[in-house]
DNA sequence: CTCCGGATCCTCT
DNA sequence: GAGGATCCGGAGG
């Protein structure tokens, strides 16, 4: 990749071949890239803060089991395992969507959920579709608050993040302070600093905050 | 500031 | 059936 590009790297095919590599290599690289959407509403785009990687199925080279691909293919999860650059955006919570760009070769079924990011422009429209949001550093600081930010559903999985509507830019030069640590909100063995794939620019205002897996409530009592 | 519970429905077993 | 790669508002310190 060549980083002396001035303006940063869009071009299609050179972000496609970065994104085939491995996501936890990644991740400390596509901080500060620019992710638009034009929706018919108007652009709206974000420069991402954080990032978390998710690795491949339980039989495969780098099994994760905090991965949605971890039990193998199912009709959800079918876009990571095609070619990097395509969005797989998943519904969650009964209410909430987030977005993850796929990376690796077709069939590694690996990808970098959206975490973070500060919107950079189409602020008044990230601001209609996130009423709820108290400042502009919150309008994008978590992965359901940056899809809907960016007005990301279940409609644009598997679409190509590479090409329009979308658009995404790398940075001009890599940040200079990444740090990492364990992925947020991954319940069991894939939520462990062993696998510390979670990965933010320090000292960011927009970074989400840290929180651990929280056990469900029980409706049925024993 | 931190902690906690509720919302709400799709997905996979 | 169970539970989730979450968010928000309210209560309490």
């Amino acid at each position: 990749m060549d980083w002396s590009t001035e303006g940063g790297v869009g071009d299609p095919a050179a972000v496609r071949a970065f994104l085939e590599g491995d996501p936890r290599e990644i991740a400390p690289l596509i901080l500060g890239a620019v992710l638009t959407h034009h929706s018919e509403s108007g652009p709206v785009s974000v420069r991402l803060t954080e990032v978390e990687a998710y690795m491949g199925p339980r039989d495969s080279e780098h099994p994760d089991p905090g991965s949605h691909t971890f039990g193998g293919p199912t009709a959800r999860n079918a876009p990571m395992f095609g070619p990097p650059g395509f969005l797989y955006v998943y519904f969650t919570y009964g209410m909430h969507y987030c977005a993850n760009i796929v990376c690796g070769p077709a069939g590694k079924a690996s990808a970098l959920l959206l975490r973070a990011g500060e919107i950079v422009d189409g602020g008044g429209l990230a601001t209609l579709r996130r009423p709820a949001s108290k400042a502009p550093k919150d309008l994008a600081s978590g992965p359901a608050r940056l899809a809907s930010a960016l007005g990301l559903t279940t409609a644009d999985t598997g679409r190509d993040a590479l090409a329009e509507p979308f658009s995404l830019w790398l940075p001009e030069s890599p940040a200079a302070a990444v740090v990492s640590g364990p992925r947020v909100g991954v319940a069991g063995p894939g939520g462990t600093t062993e696998y510390p794939w979670r990965f933010w620019i320090e000292d960011d205002p927009t970074v989400s905050r840290y929180k651990a897996a929280r056990p469900r409530n029980r409706s049925v009592a024993g």
